[in-house]
DNA sequence: CCACCAAATCCGTCTGACAGATTGACCCCG
DNA sequence: CGGGGTCAATCTGTCAGACGGATTTGGTGG
């Protein structure tokens, strides 16, 4: 049945359906009440069941992320870009202390598990949450939780897997989280703004030398 | 039924539905149907119907906005404030020459909808989604729409009908419009992206004095 | 106390019947 | 010839009874 109908179109009678499938009306009318219940028919008595038109499931925005097409990734960063730096100037002014040692702990976390050797895409992305919630405007922090943490993409890197987890490509995004980090401790907005900002145009960078090696 | 299960609970059986509704039960067989079509129960054979845990259903981003609670127009303008300066910065470098044409005319839209007397929130929308498409970074396009129109509003500056009718305020907002556009179309990424920050900017100081007048 | 078995309970399906609503065909009248 | 009315066929909605398979519960024996 699927594909063959069009809106408007009338299902074949619960009399012929049962030939056809070979089952009771029973089941052919429990069948039809759970398409009726998804909004997909409706049923009319004395003339049939006809078809409705699907309604529109709006796909989750930003969720079409090619992790195979390094563009696709460099295209989000570059909104992420303009969101997060903006976030961290927020930041910088509006943290609470709380907030501020939420940062922190976060920041330690992705440093742990660098030196565990582990994956950090999670306590990457808690990082970027924590400091989108210190903005104290939760327009950032739905924006954060809209990307998810499918946007911090470690797999995308594959053909560089060496590179990155090469001491020196940790010690670079470790340097530019701590920059970040301290700029929002310190209050510094502006700081704070092109910390963030560089950290991600660095992000960029590295995947559009990845574009260019392939 | 509404409100008195929870997940887990067993709901009661077809021959007790059958006689607390005094329906047959077809009718209740089908109703069941219906609520497991929805992912709301789970028949298991010989042991009853049970309840299953609702799926959260996404609700649509930024829609929730208030515009009663002029705090709440604030907030998404200073989300919009970073991802629209990016935007106009990355149209100046980005453009084409069709995108370049697009921008004028929507600009000249907005201007015409004003020398009219008009409602000009579609026009301003278009406007800043057409900046948004000539990034030809399609996020910045997915994001504008998301927020959508209701993000330009004209109805929460109800109290002060007056000020917003204003040749003075008409001017304001259209001077904005023309500095971005000129820095676009000149292919200056630092003046566009400047012009529409303090576009954005002026636009949370107008509705920040809403706030302390109210 | 635990294991096993039987009875009770419950869902899944089938069958036949009747009621109410709709549609299409045919006939009659103007 | 066209329009309206009537009737039969078709179709969905509901009811009732029956049987099969799966699960749960209760009782008994070791």
């Amino acid at each position: 049945m699927a594909g063959a109908f069009r809106p408007g179109d009338k299902l074949p009678s619960e009399a012929r359906l049962t030939e056809t499938h070979k089952v009771s009306r029973t089941v052919v009318r429990e069948a039809i009440a759970a398409l009726r219940a998804d909004g997909l028919v409706e049923p009319r008595r004395g003339a049939g069941v006809f078809v409705l038109e699907p309604v529109a499931t709006a796909a989750p925005p930003f969720q079409d992320i090619d992790h195979d097409r390094l563009s696709s990734i460099v295209e989000l960063l570059e909104l992420r870009a303009a969101v997060e730096s903006e976030a961290a100037a927020l930041a910088a002014v509006r943290r609470s202390p709380a907030q501020d040692e939420d940062i922190l702990d976060r920041h330690n976390a992705v440093q742990a598990a660098m030196a565990a050797d582990a994956p950090t895409a999670k306590a990457d992305f808690a990082l970027h949450l924590a400091i989108a919630k210190a903005t104290n405007n939760p327009r950032f922090a739905e924006f954060m939780e809209l990307i998810g943490e499918t946007a911090i993409p470690r797999a995308a890197l594959k053909a560089s897997a060496q590179d990155r987890a090469s001491p020196a490509y940790l010690d670079q995004i470790n340097a530019e989280h701590a920059a970040i980090v301290s700029a929002i401790s310190n209050g510094d907005a502006e700081a704070a703004r092109s910390a963030m900002r560089e950290h991600l145009l660095g992000s960029q960078r590295r995947y559009r030398t990845l574009l260019q090696a392939s």
